[in-house]
DNA sequence: CGTGGGTTTGATGGAGCTCAAGGCACGTGG
DNA sequence: CCACGTGCCTTGAGCTCCATCAAACCCACG
């Protein structure tokens, strides 16, 4: 399917809003919407044919696999998010959907083309790389910060933040996009110590699950604090 | 002190390569060399000024602080690399040298300036940022990959092939840029346990160590798959 | 109703953190 | 030159937290 950007709900956000009208007509002609259900993967590690993609509207997931087929989440992707290797021959890494997503997709040959022949439309993508950069930071720094407890509680907090519109306040309700295991997988932890820590954090009050993904935090602060 | 290009041991492999000669000499009136010792802060985390730097000679560490103090390494920085907020009003971490240093150094709007007058400026930087993120993610998976010893292994691994010249293959000698505790932050495990893993490494003839920094490897497949 | 995927909960053991002591290299001042 | 202090590293002993194993639960779906 072809682009129809007139109705894109990112048409203001995403990188390509700093082309004008006519040039980003242009882009769209070499570009292709295209939907993914849960768990379909969008690039796979080492794939030969290389491409790039904004998304549109879901979530996705890249992840990186160990001998034995453990997944481990290196970062979570979010609507006006740029996915794909413009460099390296082929992606390093599997581009999962977490939902069902929307977004659409250029041949690395195209897009190469297009950063050289519009230099703001690189220095957006300039941009959304260093922000990339910093999440994955933020990540790593959560990572072996401190104790199973402080990480699960701290990446709901960061979960509620993306899933809110606002961007400095967290959600206060909202589901989580990810399973149990893609949390464990965050955070090189265990299903069964998520599971735990998500009960105790029910305990103490500090928030309620709602079915098996929904979540309601009542006190945002203690989720920064809990040991 | 002024910048001397000519002279300059990475002027074929920086990002201001992709420059022509005068491009090359415009950039280099506003920027400056500044050479650092070890421990030496380059930007420390919510500065007002902002710049950013290439390195030239030496190593930096990206390192972010918890409410304790301990220290988190996020990522290093060799020679070529380039560190700096580009988009964000103030540095997210620190930077520190290693190591005795050389760089140099751009006030965050000549740099601006530069990438929106070289489009080829920027498309390198962005180059760098991706490989920048893809290392960033590949720690990440190192992380929580698996037990002490193999993250301890695959770093001193993965150093060697930094220290090394020659992109493949791993330096056999060299020497360790990091402490002991820096190693310990950059994986999340403590110091104790880094030493640990280091006489079982040398005890099982895979490494020997050469004083305290000194690192001699036997076996670099060993490294790879050691539990 | 049975089946299966995801989740919760409990019991147990081990890897690594904590605490503590000692060693080595280096600089500093008597 | 030696005594002393200071960093950094190493080694040991105990204890805690989390991974592992195992079982039961929930819910959607056929």
């Amino acid at each position: 399917m072809s682009l129809a950007c007139q109705t894109c709900p990112v048409r203001d956000s995403a990188a390509c809003s700093v082309l004008s009208e006519e040039e980003r007509e242009e882009l769209a002609r070499s570009g292709r919407t295209r939907t993914l259900t849960r768990g379909e993967i969008l690039f796979a590690a080492g794939d030969e044919e290389t491409a790039c993609a904004t998304l549109v509207s879901g979530a996705l997931k890249i992840a990186a696999y160990d001998e034995d087929g453990n997944e481990r989440i290196l970062a979570l992707i979010h609507p006006n998010g740029f996915v794909g290797e413009m460099f390296a021959p082929f992606p390093a890494h599997d581009v999962v959907a977490l939902t069902d997503s929307q977004l659409c997709v250029f041949a690395k040959a195209d897009m190469t083309r297009a950063l050289e022949k519009h230099p703001a439309l690189t220095r957006a993508l300039l941009r959304r790389s260093q922000e990339d950069l910093h999440l994955a930071r933020k990540l790593l720094a959560l990572g072996s910060g401190f104790g199973a407890n402080e990480q699960v509680s701290k990446l709901v907090l960061a979960l509620a933040q993306a899933a809110s519109d606002s961007p400095c306040h967290p959600a206060l309700k909202f589901d989580l996009p990810l399973t149990r295991g893609e949390i464990a997988s965050m955070l090189g932890v265990t299903i069964e110590t998520v599971s735990r820590v998500l009960t105790a954090l029910e305990r103490a009050g500090i928030i309620k699950r709602e079915g098996v993904r929904g979540i309601e935090i009542f006190d945002p602060d203690a989720l920064e604090n809990f040991s």
